[in-house]
Parts: C-alpha cells; sequence; structure tokens
DNA sequence: ACCTGAACACCGTTCAAGT
DNA sequence: ACCTGAACACCGTTCAAGT
C-alpha cells in the first residue's frame, strides 16, 4: 500500500496523500485501529527472522525484538497505538511463532512461553512507543532533564535509596539498558513457574 | 485541586468543567504533558505504600506495583500519558525511593536496581495503559476476540508452535498474568548481572 | 453499488484584546 | 499584571448526496 508517510500516520493525512477525502479510507477499514493494524503487519513484513537453529536462541530472542522495535521506531504514533491493540495479521503472527519456537528451543515450559511472548512483545512495543515519542517530541531538554533535574535535587535526606543510586539511574546507553532489560525478562520467563491450578 | 473528572482528560474538559475557557488553563501549566504529570502525581499521593520492614520485600513490589497500576487503571488517557512521560513529582520519585529500598533490602546489587525500578515502571504503566484502554473501547468484542479467531484460524500447519501453545495464550485472569509477569521480572532483574564495562 | 464533500463533534495551543 | 474569547490548525467518524 504505502511506505513514505513517515512519523504521525493519521487518516486525514493518509487520504490528503491519496488526493481524496477522509471518508474514502472507511471503504477499505473499519477505523483507525484497524488502519494501525494493518500498517503494523505490512511493516513486519520485512522482519528479518533469525535462521533456524543459528545460536545462541536467547541472543536470537533479544536480537528479533531488538529488530521488532527498530521497526517501529520510525512510526511513533503507531507504536503508541499498536500498545493499544491486539494485533492479530499475518506477520504479526509469525512473529510470535518465531518466538515460541526459540522458547520451546530453550526448554521453556509452554504456560511461561505463551505468557512470556505476550510480555516481551508488550514491553518492546512499549519501549518503541516512549523512545519514539521522546525523540519526536523536542530536542534532549524534554521530560528526562527535567526529571534528572528533579532527582538531584530531591535525593537528599528525605531519599536515602534515591541518593545512594542517583546516577546509575541515567548511566548506559539505551542499547545496552534495552539488551539488559530483555535479558532480564527472558530470564525470569525461563525460570519463573507459572501457576499450575488456576482457580 | 480535582478528583472528579474520570476517563479522558482533556485540557477543553477540565476547562469547561471549571467554567472558563482551555486557555486559562495555560497560567497554571505549559502543555498537556505537564498537566498529566501533575495529575499523575496527585493520584500518587493517596497510594498505600508498604510498612518498613513488613514480609517478603518481593510480595511487597509486587503489591506495590498492583497498587500502582490499579490507581492509573481508572484513568486510561492518563496512563496512556504517562507512557511518554518522565514523571518528576515528589509522590513519583517517593515510589521510586520505596521500590529502591525494596530492592535494596532484597540485596539487588545498586545497578540492577536503578535499571531494574524503571523497567518495572515502565511495564506497569504500560499494563495500565493497556488494560484501562481496552476497557473503555467496548465490550469483550474488540481486538482480544479478533486476535483469537486469527489464532484459531491460523495455527495449523503454518504454524506448529503457534498450534502447540495456542490456548495457552489466553488463559489465567488478568490478576494471575499479572502478578506472574512482574515475578518474572523481578526475579530477571534480581540474577540477571547489568554490564560492568561501559563503552 | 461504490465513492466522497461537507458536516459534526471534538482536540491542543496561541495571541490579541479586555479587565 | 493577570486572565480569556476567539481563532488557528488540526483530529476521527458519519451520512446524505452524487456518479
Amino acid at each position: 500500500m504505502r511506505a513514505e508517510g513517515l512519523e504521525r500516520v493519521t487518516m486525514r493525512r493518509l487520504a490528503t496523500e491519496l488526493d481524496t477525502g477522509p471518508a474514502s479510507l472507511y471503504v477499505y477499514v473499519e477505523n483507525m485501529a484497524e488502519l494501525h493494524g494493518a500498517l503494523l503487519d505490512e511493516l513486519l513484513a520485512s522482519l528479518p527472522l533469525p535462521a533456524p537453529d543459528a545460536g545462541d536462541w536467547r541472543a536470537e530472542v533479544v536480537g528479533l525484538l531488538g529488530a521488532y522495535t527498530e521497526t517501529l521506531h520510525a512510526y511513533p504514533s503507531l507504536a503508541r497505538s499498536v500498545m493499544l491493540l491486539r494485533p492479530a495479521g499475518p506477520h504479526y503472527l509469525r512473529l510470535i511463532e518465531v518466538l515460541l519456537g526459540l522458547l520451546e528451543a530453550g526448554g521453556v515450559p509452554v504456560r511461561q512461553a505463551a505468557w512470556g511472548v505476550d510480555l516481551l512483545l508488550q514491553l518492546a512495543t512499549a519501549t518503541a512507543a516512549e523512545h519514539g515519542t521522546r525523540k519526536e517530541s523536542g530536542d534532549d531538554t524534554g521530560h528526562d532533564r527535567h526529571q534528572t533535574a528533579a532527582v538531584h535535587e530531591a535525593a537528599g535526606e528525605q531519599y536515602p535509596h534515591l541518593a545512594r543510586v542517583r546516577d546509575e539511574l541515567f548511566t548506559g546507553t539505551g542499547r545496552q539498558r534495552f539488551r539488559w532489560a530483555f535479558t532480564a525478562l527472558l530470564d525470569g520467563i525461563t525460570t519463573t513457574p507459572a501457576p499450575i491450578d488456576m482457580d
């Protein structure tokens, strides 16, 4: 369908790009959620999937989620929508399929794998939405600076623990924190038993 | 300031509620992000904090994040905004402080604690935004049903792993999955070493 | 039958004008 | 100085009317 309309994907923007009124889009799509769902699935078509049986399955999972996040990164408004969706397109299902395969290869019990994939994708999407928007909404002088300042100011006697870890809150590159976050989550998913009896 | 305006908190809604024009709000607040930040902090003022030295620190963390999520749950549009923010109000900092204290009590290394708290709050906020919106956008017949149908249909030969875990994807109550998710993440944060040299 | 112009009901933000 | 009416530049969605 398309590949150029960056940044904020709205009904009206898309309509004018197609030289028509916004009403015309409703012939092909029922609402904006569906539009964003379709757009997401088209983007995921070109997501590079790992070769089967390649190397460390944990690294594969983190790498794949990194690629997913990177893909969404260019479309912040789309990422924000996807957060509120349960995507159901074929390429999204294929992504779930591949992730499930990797978790199975790692010997993760089925319930943990099923719940875990959901969790991993939720965090990946949230990360894309957050980062994309932050970049969009201006230079470095955004909320970040504001929070940094507030933390430095508050981290006196009232907030001893905050004072202790103060600087660690802001260390690491985005990439380092991303890799650590998903490694940690993956570890937890692997080792934390899901409830067996579910009353 | 206020406590009644539920659901979608917009500048204009708030303005009419205060019997004035939308422009007047800009005397007290620079933009909507700041407004939502202030609103969040006011909500967090009544967040029940755990008594110091009470029981299992892991359970305390999960419980506290549950209360946080529950608080945001009633204000979906606020939750969605907070996702794109770096909140810096005193009550949010206090929440970070308490979480850091619990992680320290659990012997979590500082960098992991600092990065971990960020991660826990990100996931909690995302969860609130997602759930709140889903409830808001109609009955059960939303994306959920659509995805469920798509999964059942697709889980044939093309998607073997999906077929294998099919039903597990939709098991568990929201509460059960919430508790498992945060327990798993907390386990990962506790046991996964953060990078030491950060070049 | 298929498409769409124009309207409806909203948004956040700005700024000139009023007190 | 402090506030705000009215305007600007957008939104998603609907529906009567046109081809």
